[in-house]
DNA sequence: TGTACATCAGTGAACGCGCGTTCACTGATGTAC
DNA sequence: TGTACATCAGTGAACGCGCGTTCACTGATGTAC
């Protein structure tokens, strides 16, 4: 019973040297994150950390599952919260939101991996599920083209629905166009390909969506993190914005 | 005359460390790049290396300002080997087999930034040189679509071309788009925007062409070259055509 | 409620290691007459 | 062609530093009777 609040500090200790570590990646990388310096910043010496963690790969791993975990928490409430027709900008947006909110985060998953270390497997899993959550985003674009009331018919079904769908934006007009030839020929190349998420697959046509979605996205949001834009003078959440309107028409 | 021999020697050990420099990078990082490991490897001591650079960071600061030139004149020399109508192309697959041939370099100066490492002035020089580049590119874009034959107009200087470009494309047809408004948007946006290269000033239209096609690139790029496609089973360059030509198609 | 024992948290010293950098010094290579 | 001097390349020892990790040990906190 009185175990309990044993326990309690014990994971409030874990929590306080991994919020620790995440101030350290923020000032100096991945190899400033230093054992010894997480249990100076806590008020103890360096070894007693070992009774909460085995080694520092392993206070790094964690890091790096719940910044995974984090992410795509956030991202799936931000489509749940959104009416279909909203949900893939909400997602669009959730996830610079959250990039910009923790930018050291953002590149411990997404930026130059660390040499030498490699992501155990549980990871994939997490990272599996982020892709349902943008297959989902990706798959209600189709439902209802501009940026206000939609018809919510729920969730498709992960099928093709870029054909015919009608025309009625408030902004410039023409809804999501018929795939051009190239992305024809993408969906054809990724309809055969290796499953991304367990349960039944979604055709190539909307993996070819999420596959554009997420490198755009990431296109943006990456050189903003990193401050590659820096002295540039413009507004990145605009060019974000006309990039999440250009995914949506090109479906 | 006799000292020309020695200039010549000393060069050569420059160029030998950074290349020694390069492959530390590539099996362990910018953390792994050691000014003892490295004179170790040609086969001195590490005092010696002192005789070539003041310091780890002269050294780290010519390797990024090397990449950055190196990526620049491919890009560069890409474009003026092209005919006008295949620039953009030209150019867009130029970065990226740069990329994937020397992945750590295209990270080194496009991935986290290394902590506490601040650029000097001269590498802004460069990537302007490359943003150059890049609008020459964009600018050529509009003069012929389909992926051949293309009348050689010549450069355009800048000015917006996006309007009434006659449609002829030997794909799926219809030209380059009227921009839609959020892309006039971000044209605006960037219109009165501080100068990203010297001389005279490429037009909002432009500029916002550039940033998509730039951040776009780098997106499916980055992914690939940091290992986030594995175990996808997909093949990246049919994803990164369909980028290619959606970058044409839209303008 | 009190005592005997087990479990756990944290300390301090020590390990071997590699780092960037300095310094005084030895040889070799160049230049000037 | 030969000698005297200056310049340069590279060595080896040493500096202080911080790293991850181990180990034996001290107190505090828990449990069982």
């Amino acid at each position: 019973m009185a175990t309990a609040r044993r326990e309690r500090y014990r994971k409030q200790t874990r929590e306080e040297a991994k919020a620790v570590a995440l101030a350290q990646l923020a000032e100096s990388g991945t190899a400033g994150i230093s054992v010894n310096a997480i249990a100076k910043a806590m008020g103890m010496t360096g070894p007693a950390l070992y009774r909460y963690f085995a080694s520092r790969d392993e206070l790094l791993t964690e890091l790096i599952t719940d910044t995974y975990r984090d992410l795509a928490e956030t991202l799936a409430q931000a489509v749940a919260d959104a009416a279909p027709a909203d949900r893939f900008r909400a997602m669009a947006r959730a996830l610079r939101d959250w990039a910009k909110r923790q930018p050291d985060r953002y590149l411990l998953i997404y930026g130059t991996p660390v040499p030498g270390y490699h992501a155990p497997p549980e990871t994939a899993e997490i990272a599996a599920g982020m892709m349902r959550t943008i297959f989902e985003a990706c798959s209600a674009v189709g439902d209802s083209v501009g940026d206000s009331v939609g018809d919510s018919v729920g969730d498709a079904d992960g099928g093709a629905d870029g054909g015919g769908a009608t025309a009625h934006g408030a902004t410039a007009s023409h809804g999501p166009q018929p795939l051009t030839e190239l992305e024809a020929e993408l969906a054809r190349h990724l309809e055969g390909v290796d499953s991304w998420v367990p349960g039944e697959q979604p055709g190539g046509e909307l993996k070819g969506r999420a596959l554009r979605t997420w490198t755009r996205l990431h296109g943006v949001i990456s050189l903003d993190v990193q401050g590659q834009f820096a002295g540039m003078g413009f507004d990145p959440s605009v060019l974000f914005e006309a990039e999440i309107d250009a995914l949506v028409r090109g479906g």
